[in-house]
DNA sequence: TGAAACAGTTCCACGATACGGAACAGGAAA
DNA sequence: TTTCCTGTTCCGTATCGTGGAACTGTTTCA
């Protein structure tokens, strides 16, 4: 809460992040005079935070951000690594196989398999679910750090079905079982029918790199014998992926 | 190159997003006193751009950046939205189609389809090449502001088979062809026996939001009665995605 | 064709603000 | 315990960012 100016450049940035703006604009939006804008500005651009669309014209984000975050080379490395091990966990289990990350304190889909079968499971691909409900999000939030966990414990946490586990106490429990495991089930939580069984891929530091999942229709899995078995599964494809992502 | 305090945010910010570090790792990397390196990560730590991964302890980057690059939806929605066009070209023409954006000045692939044929072309998703070189990088290129053109041009350009165009003029007349047509032709200038054609995907105010290509081993690709065909049936495509992504 | 109205940029004296050395607090290792 | 690391806080100093006003250039309208 310190630093004024790093302060007001983060509110310029994201106040670009919705739409490019010109100076004069920028300034209105952030109640700053225009020569602070245009000198913050320029100091963003020099850190390629921005781009000046023409010469003298609007400012728009610019790839400087993604450089730092890796987010584009990141994000995409990731997917095509464990696509492999998504494929290798639906052939093996007959069921679709998924990849998530945190993004904004959610969960975010982003792969799934397909599989050809009568009953469809809808493709998550681009969506976000709360961390509480699904099998992904729990194996997520259970490897944060503590102070985040409780951030989000500490939201109101919605009951998406009559299953929904939302009382905050419950779900710490949860999370402790999950770390001792290695996996999550969750059942019928999320949507009706349908349950899925999720693990971590952990960086070296043990934060939360992404998460694997099944899922399949409540009627035909899991088999409860196999529940454990396919938690392993998920638990050992997910730990392939993490030796190969920090190798 | 004013603002000091936010040049000095964005060393940390870059210092970081090599490995998380702690406050006096830090202020070793970047010459700067713990004290003045503490009130900028709890500045930067306000604005979500570095977390705490425990009390007390290292910094990493946190997901703030992402949200305000959007980077990880933006991305990932660009390759949903844009694979059923690239399936679609392939269908048509029998050859592997791919999309690609500009990542810090260089053509990136994010996706690309595949043909069962004998004849296979490597999968470049995931890489990197120079904008000169390829067809994709013509036409992002040929849709960037002028100065940012230039600023690519100015760089030694390398020429990476001997048919590669490393003149900055003839490629400036490049570029105003690339405009007026809606697509480019790159014949074995990248990597020898391999042609491709490409087109932009431009968003409202003009700007490359990504590029669509197709590409073929030279001994049949393309059939040169069709080549003009096939830049416009690249075009259509790269013009019904991008009139979906701006709706 | 001019002039008015708008854009983004630069200037510069002022003083609020970030600076950084030194002291502090708390954990881990010796 | 003592020592030696962390990360954090304090506070006087002067550097550095600030913002009103002046400047420059492009577009718009009479």
């Amino acid at each position: 809460m310190a630093v004024q100016s790093v302060e007001r450049a983060f509110m310029l940035l994201r106040a670009l992040s919705q739409e490019p703006l010109g100076v004069t604009d920028l300034s209105d939006r952030v109640s700053l005079p225009k020569s602070t804008v245009a000198r913050l500005l320029a100091a963003l651009e020099a850190e390629n935070a921005v781009t000046q669309i023409a010469v003298g014209g609007a400012y728009q984000l610019g790839d400087g951000l993604i450089d730092i975050t890796g987010a584009a080379s990141g994000t995409r490395n990731l997917i095509t690594a464990a696509r492999p091990h998504l494929l290798e966990l639906t052939d093996a289990l007959h069921e679709v196989a998924g990849l998530s990350i945190i993004d904004s304190g959610q969960a975010y889909y982003l792969d799934q398999t397909h599989i050809s079968s009568d009953i469809q499971i809808r493709d998550w691909t681009g969506e976000y679910s709360p961390l509480h409900a699904v099998a992904s999000g729990l194996v997520l939030l259970a490897h944060l750090p503590v102070d985040q966990q409780e951030k989000c414990l500490a939201q109101p946490l919605e009951a998406c079905t009559q299953w929904t586990v939302v009382d905050p106490d419950a779900i710490r429990d949860r999370l402790a079982q999950v770390r001792s495991l290695g996996y999550a089930w969750v059942y019928e939580e999320f949507v009706e029918d349908l349950n899925s069984v999720a693990a971590p891929v952990l960086s070296e530091n043990g934060l939360p790199l992404a998460a694997l999942h099944i899922q399949g229709p409540a009627y035909r899995f899991p088999d409860p014998d196999l529940a454990h078995d396919h938690g392993l599964a998920v638990a050992a494809a997910a730990n392939r992926l993490a030796a190969q992502l920090t190798a």
